[in-house]
DNA sequence: GACTTTTAAATGTCTGACAATTTGAGCGCA
DNA sequence: TGCGCTCAAATTGTCAGACATTTAAAAGTC
């Protein structure tokens, strides 16, 4: 791990990577302890605060984390689930913010995603995903619930859906797409009419997931879908004729 | 921005945060110029060297990038699809070899959202992503071709696929899932009895794209799945047997 | 033997300095 | 005027050394 060639790059960033490397082949296991920090400075020969920039690159990865005191140190982490969703999360937010990724981009990438799992969910769900599904439609027919809040909820009762599919993998990739649409989403103002439209087919999905009726979830969701697509067009197109 | 609470976190970690939100919720936009690592140490009241640490974590995340120089500096980077893929690619990766997620899992999370992008594409699908499939497909008929190429090559015609549905939100999504299977598959080894399976089905995928039927596309692709999943079944028993 | 104190190792932070790099302004020269 | 050269200023990159803080093991005490 010693190799650090002269290019031109950031002393940190060489090191980070020669670390990082190390971690993503495997020749660091989890929980494995790195060098202290004024070994690594000797390794590669350079000072102390050139190592501590390059770990905490790696830290802001979560593939390493550190502990002070005696026995403390560097340690290769064991990158959870909650860690992923959240770094997931955080570059699907920006990725859509920062490139203007269109509502309906954004919005067809999440059904689709979403349709990847309602087969499996509606296979595999147990009893706990299903009340929280209904739970969540129950909180979403509730009068006088802020734009804000009914979103959340309908964050919640998508999550829950993804989760039935029983994937940890599935639940992770689509942690980002749900999420990150959710600012897109907040734009929208929810009429009465148009939350009882969505109430109604998210219970559609929760009686197809409920009956184990992969075809009947994925329909109600696709019209969902068409749905939501329209409710966006209006928000663009009010938008549209108040900038004139 | 200047807010620092007297929390039990790290100094560096609370300062990426806060400039973290800052950028996250558009109170600093795409290009701007952060202040000097002198200002912001003033700013925050620590120390050059700490800031230093902060600035390092957002740029290990691609939020920040930096120039030396007169009129250098720290500025918020435009997300591109490029280095988010890097990211869900490296996340994705760490999170199946370090979380001992079964072949069959991964396999099935990828093959789901595969399965979410073959009817788009099979309706969007343009000459080039055709072309590319084709040319995959033809590669993987060469007798003698390594595994590792047999794989690569598998890893191109999917991706091509993916892209066929022309949203590049999807691909992005995508890309994690699709290339962070690849070590699990190159566990593999493919026969030549196999390796034919394979590209037969490779070519009715790329049959049904071309012909605009998704339907077809998309039961190629299920067969495809179920043949991967036989496939890791042998390799796994293999393995069982050879460690008895 | 159980509790307390010490000690050593490690990360976290600070200060101050110098090196490298980039841009713009000033200057000279034709 | 217009072109090119040099130089200064600003900023990040790197270094050295020091001190503070935290933690757990080792030593000491009752």
């Amino acid at each position: 791990m010693k190799i650090d060639s002269t290019k031109k790059a950031d002393l940190s960033a060489q090191i980070a990577q020669a670390i990082r490397d190390a971690i993503i082949d495997g020749r660091m296991i989890v929980d494995e302890r790195l060098p202290s920090e004024a070994e690594l400075a000797e390794q590669f020969a350079v000072s102390r605060p050139t190592v501590r920039e390059a770990l905490k690159r790696l830290a802001a990865q979560s593939l390493i984390r550190t502990a002070r005191g005696a026995f403390g140190g560097a340690f290769v982490n064991r990158l959870s689930y909650e860690e992923a969703y959240g770094q997931q999360i955080t570059t699907s937010t920006l990725l859509l913010s920062m490139n203007a990724v269109s509502f309906e981009t954004a919005c067809e990438a999440r059904y689709a995603l979403e349709r990847a799992c309602t087969a499996l969910a509606a296979q595999r769900r147990t009893a706990d995903h299903l009340a929280t599904m209904r739970a969540e439609i129950h909180r979403q027919a509730q009068p006088g619930l802020s734009d804000e809040s009914f979103c959340a909820s309908d964050v919640a009762f998508h999550r829950a859906l993804v989760d039935a599919a029983g994937n940890p993998v599935l639940s992770y990739q689509l942690a980002g797409a749900v999420e990150a649409m959710q600012p897109l989403m907040n734009m929208i103002t929810f009429t009465a009419r148009s939350r009882e439209e969505i109430v109604g087919l998210h219970g559609r999905i929760a009686d197809g997931v409920e009956a184990h009726d992969g075809a009947t979830a994925e329909s109600a969701l696709h019209e969902l879908e068409i749905y939501t697509q329209h409710l966006g067009r209006d928000v663009m197109a009010a938008r549209a004729r108040r900038a004139t």
